[in-house]
DNA sequence: ACAAAAGCTGACCGAAGTGTCAATTTATGG
DNA sequence: CCATAAATTGACACTTCGGTCAGCTTTTGT
């Protein structure tokens, strides 16, 4: 099928006019990702009604369907722009960095983006929750990948004595948890915390137990393994 | 309204014939609600066709009906059963106890927890993502009381010198996520850690990274803070 | 200025899904 | 065994929702 959706969906802007190329079509496809992120990170793929996103988008829900074809097209559009912003956090694990102040400095920043875009966020658990059936082999190879290779320098600074002996993957299982659950679990958050809303001050205390206990327990000292 | 959904709903076993009393309904309700939870857990609220729960319980979809009156009934009926087990791993957090044994007890009692009602547990994750719409007043209530109560006796633990000093409440969200997500983001786990599914010996080794590195960093010892 | 392309939208359709019901069968208690 | 309550179920009513479409308006390039 796949027949109509738009006059020009691919070919960014390959020459002449550069200023408002476009203008329209990029404006409304993002308003739309905009709203159906925030609807699926709630309500999930079959919660989230088309009318709704037409809704918060401020668009007739036919005007959905000129740029988009369905609505698992408009899904699977959100996941593409999400995995997109998995590795940030990742650029501060390099061979060369002092191994606690890189794994402080990806723990506050997974933290920062989790806070500041919440719904890409909770719709990414949901997905992955739900047994991922949208994530493409592709994206699933991206994550590996990059994560393999960041593997590979924990192992390195645990050979070098600079940390504790562990097991890398395992590690980056519990920073993940850990870093994510402010966000994606926010009311059960704050409900421990007895706040209406989770603060600045209160992720930075998140940031705090963090280090204060996970990276602390991977430095290195005399074996104290044992009571 | 509320008008059918048998004829008695309630009244447990009261006197007479204790054998077989209401075992047809028991039995039936017992199915749809383990059926319900699988589907629930997998596709949300929302994704999960009533047509499909009840094919799963081997029941016609008529039936389902005669004993609930509604989807959300049979939802809200799941809910309240996990909100049961949610305290049972605590229970080792006594004053009396070693901070280490009873927090290492904890941890590995979730985790297992968590792996053998892997449905139950990502049903709830699915439920708190979502703003935790079906949680009652009284079942979160019931959550932060317990949880309160542990935290004074960490607090109690911390000024008797017997852990770092950590902000309870923290280490309780720290312990939650890391247990939790090796069964609700077990697929992203899988695709870490290189594995089809999750052995035993997986969650042995999540197990040991908890130990080893969040509560490693919580004994007491000279303050070794800043490098 | 004008033609062609892009953008917009109200009205509509068919599929699918929740919940109903009346009629039938099965269990239970005296 | 019979009467009454419980359990079962196929067929159906009603609604909602994803997606379509034909015709309209606006923008753009020349």
């Amino acid at each position: 099928m796949a027949k109509k959706a738009g006059p020009r969906a691919k070919a960014g802007e390959q020459a002449g006019a550069a200023r408002g190329e476009e203008r329209i079509r990029q404006r409304n496809e993002k308003a739309i990702l905009r709203a159906a992120t925030t609807l699926f990170a709630k309500k999930g793929f079959d919660g989230t009604r088309a009318t709704e996103i037409a809704e918060r988008a401020g668009l007739p829900k036919a005007n959905l369907y000129y740029y988009f074809n369905t609505k698992e097209e408009i899904y699977r559009a959100a996941i593409r722009h999400l995995i997109a912003g998995w590795d940030k956090a990742l650029r501060h694990i390099r061979a060369d960095a002092d191994p606690f102040e890189a794994l402080e400095a990806y723990v506050r920043e997974k933290l920062d983006y989790a806070r500041k875009n919440a719904d890409e966020s909770r719709m990414f658990a949901n997905e992955i929750i739900s047994g991922a059936p949208f994530l493409s082999r592709a994206d699933r190879k991206h994550m590996h990948d990059i994560t393999l290779e960041k593997t590979l320098i924990i192992e390195q600074w645990v050979a070098e004595g600079r940390m504790r002996p562990v097991n890398p993957r395992h590690l980056f299982i519990v920073l993940w948890s850990t870093t994510q659950f402010y966000t994606n679990f926010e009311k059960i958050t704050c409900d421990t915390l007895e706040k209406p809303r989770l603060s600045p001050s209160d992720y930075e205390d998140a940031a705090r137990t963090i280090v204060e206990t996970v990276l602390r327990g991977l430095r290195p000292g005399k074996a104290s393994s044992d009571p």
